[in-house]
DNA sequence: TTATTTCCCATGGTATCCCATAATATCCCA
DNA sequence: TGGGATATTATGGGATACCATGGGAAATAA
């Protein structure tokens, strides 16, 4: 399974491209995958992901009451997904309307958590990264389930 | 599968034609399908959508009982369909009825939302963006059924 | 006719392609 | 293990193609 991890700061040049990180690039390319990018719905910054994701929003919506309010709510996350198109160095270029939500202005920073990624103002990402350092300090470390998956057949139970 | 994404805000202009955004162009052309519009059942807004899911209608309304006021109200949806015709620069023209419907004026808002897509007063739509938006974060994400298996089709479960 | 609709062409803005360059990382061979 | 050669990558700019939009003229309808 190959994922998006790390962090990288790219700038955003006077017409508005952004370079896709190259191991990000690999990712996709692997997968022969388009890449698909949204607004995030509970915080100020982008998200990016494959094909997969954005089916699974689909099909749910499809089976779902129409008048609720859930979708509502992934509605307006398929309709702020726009699919990506690279140029040929690997870029992606930003609709002003991105740009306002994440408010980024001359540079951005990619942070992947796996299967997908978020794009962030870098200032933005790095005070919430020390938050997020501190509150587990305090607060403790949020529970980690690690190792099996609730729905389908679990190997072993025991594990680790 | 290809799907109608994004939101695009175009202009319709004194003789009320309205260009199709591109990229919803393209999806129809490559399935060579014509352009359906309707007025929503449920929201102040028409609905445009290829032969597929006209058909997907069609078909719900035969499995059920035709005394039934569902039935009822879905063929109210089919009487409201037009089948659009482009002209050679993509666009349509809007009938008085469903400019009335949606209370557009001066421009419209196409809002991609998978298998279809909604024609917004872009005012109207970017307000009940927000109220989702707000309601995301306050009560929480729909419950996506994310993380099964990270291979290929997922089963499909039943209806789309 | 008079009023619409359809076709065709023009135009400005913008996204995309293609090439160049500098910096960095990787490879290769002594 | 070094250190130069070679790819890869991020970034920038000019040229081109695409797209939304507007208007005139031909075609159609009432």
């Amino acid at each position: 399974m190959d994922l998006f991890l790390s962090t990288f700061e790219h700038r955003i040049d006077k017409k508005g491209r952004l370079s896709v990180p190259a191991p990000f690039r690999a990712v996709l390319e692997r997968r022969e995958d388009p890449l698909y990018i949204y607004k995030s719905l509970t915080e100020p910054c982008l998200e990016g992901c494959g094909s997969e994701r954005i089916g699974q929003i689909v099909d749910a919506i499809d089976t779902m009451d129409s008048l609720s309010e859930e979708v509502a709510t992934l509605q307006t996350m398929l309709s702020s997904a726009q699919e990506m198109k690279l140029d040929s160095e690997g870029r992606i270029m930003l609709s002003a309307d991105f740009i306002a939500f994440a408010a980024l202005d001359e540079s951005a920073l990619y942070a992947g958590i796996g299967r997908s990624f978020q794009i962030w103002l870098p200032d933005r990402y790095r005070n919430r990264e020390t938050d997020a350092r501190n509150r587990a300090k305090t607060a403790g470390l949020p529970s980690l389930r690690l190792g099996r998956s609730a729905s389908q057949d679990p190997p072993h139970s025991g594990g680790r």
